[in-house]
DNA sequence: GAGGATTGTCAGTGCAACATACAATAACAT
DNA sequence: ATGTTATTGTATGTTGCACTGACAATCCTC
C-alpha cells in the first residue's frame, strides 16, 4: 500500500508554539497543579544528589524546628493524614535520619528527632533549598512574593 | 563545608493551637505544595461522585477543545511525559470516555476523542469545577485572581 | 471501672511521575 | 534508494504519596 503524502485536513492547526489551552486557562486550580507541578520538577531535578522529595525535606526541617514532635502533630502542620505521615517517617527512619522515642508524657506517642546525619541531610537540603528558591524567584520582585506567599497562604490555612 | 551554625530560633515551646511552622514559612514552594494540597482534597471531595481527578477533567477538557489532537501534543500542553499521558489515556479509555483513532497524517499518532459518555462526563465534571473554583475564589477579589493567575503562570509557562 | 477518644500501626488501593526499553513509522542526509 | 536518526506510542517496573479501614494500646472523662 502507498503512501500518498496526504495533506489532509491538519489534525489541529499545530502552529510552532501554540499552546493554547482554551478556556481551561480561567481555572485557578488548574494553574495551581502546573505551578506545583513545574516546581516538584525543578525541586528533584535540584535535589538529585541529595536524593530527598520536597515532603521528605518538609518533614526534616519541621522535626528539627520542633524536637520531640509528635507524629499526630507533625501531620497536622503538614496537613497530612496520619498514615501518610507514618509513611514518610518509616522512609526517613530506614535511612537513618531521624529517631522515634517514647514520650515521657504520653506512652501513645512518639517523639520524633533528627539523627546527625539527618541534621547534616538537612542542612545540604536547605542550601539547595536555597538555590531552589532563587529560581523560583527569579520571575517575581520582593513585594510580588510577599504577595504569592499571603495568597497562597489564604487557601492552604 | 563548614557552614556557619544557623542562628535558629530556640526549641518552640508547644502551646494549645500552635501551628506556627517556624522558618520554613518564607519558603515559596512550600506554600505552593501545602496550596496545590488543599486545592486537591477540596477537589476530590467536589468529585466523590464523578470520581475524576484534576489530570483526568484536564485531559478530558483539552481533548474536548482540542479534537484529534495526539498523545504527544496532550503531554507536551499538560507538561506531562509519554508514559504519564498513556497511563491517564489509558485509564480514560478504559472507562469509555475516549476513543483512539488512526491519525490520517502519521501512522505512528493516535487521534483522541472523547465518547458521548466522555463528554457526558466532562460536562458534569465542568459543572463541579465551578463549584470548587468558586471555594477558591471566595478568598480572593476578582483583581487579585488575575494577579493570582498571572502569577502562577509565571511559574510553570 | 466502663466507654469513648486519641495515637500509632498495618494492609490494601489508586494515582501519577519517572526511567528504560522496544517496535513502527517518519524525516533526513547522502 | 539506502541507511541513520528522530518521533510516537507502547509496555514494564519503581517510587512517592494520599486515602481507607481495621486494630491494639493508651489516655481521658464520667
Amino acid at each position: 500500500m502507498a503512501r500518498p503524502k496526504e495533506t489532509l485536513v491538519p489534525t489541529t492547526p499545530h502552529v510552532e508554539g501554540d499552546e493554547d489551552i482554551g478556556e481551561i486557562r480561567s481555572i485557578v486550580g488548574f494553574h495551581i497543579r502546573l505551578a506545583h507541578g513545574a516546581t516538584y520538577r525543578h525541586f528533584t531535578e535540584t535535589f538529585t544528589d541529595i536524593d530527598l522529595t520536597q515532603k521528605q525535606v518538609s518533614v526534616l526541617w519541621l522535626i528539627d524546628d520542633h524536637p520531640d514532635i509528635a507524629q499526630t502533630d507533625l501531620a497536622h502542620r503538614m496537613r497530612m493524614d496520619r498514615a501518610t505521615t507514618m509513611a514518610i517517617v518509616n522512609r526517613l527512619q530506614d535511612r537513618g535520619y531521624l529517631v522515634r522515642g517514647a514520650s515521657l508524657t504520653d506512652r501513645r506517642k512518639q517523639t520524633l528527632n533528627l539523627t546527625d546525619a539527618g541534621r547534616d541531610a538537612l542542612a545540604k537540603a536547605k542550601d539547595a533549598i536555597l538555590e531552589h528558591e532563587r529560581w523560583l524567584k527569579s520571575r517575581f520582585t520582593d513585594q510580588e512574593v510577599e504577595m504569592l506567599i499571603e495568597m497562597l497562604t489564604r487557601i492552604h490555612e
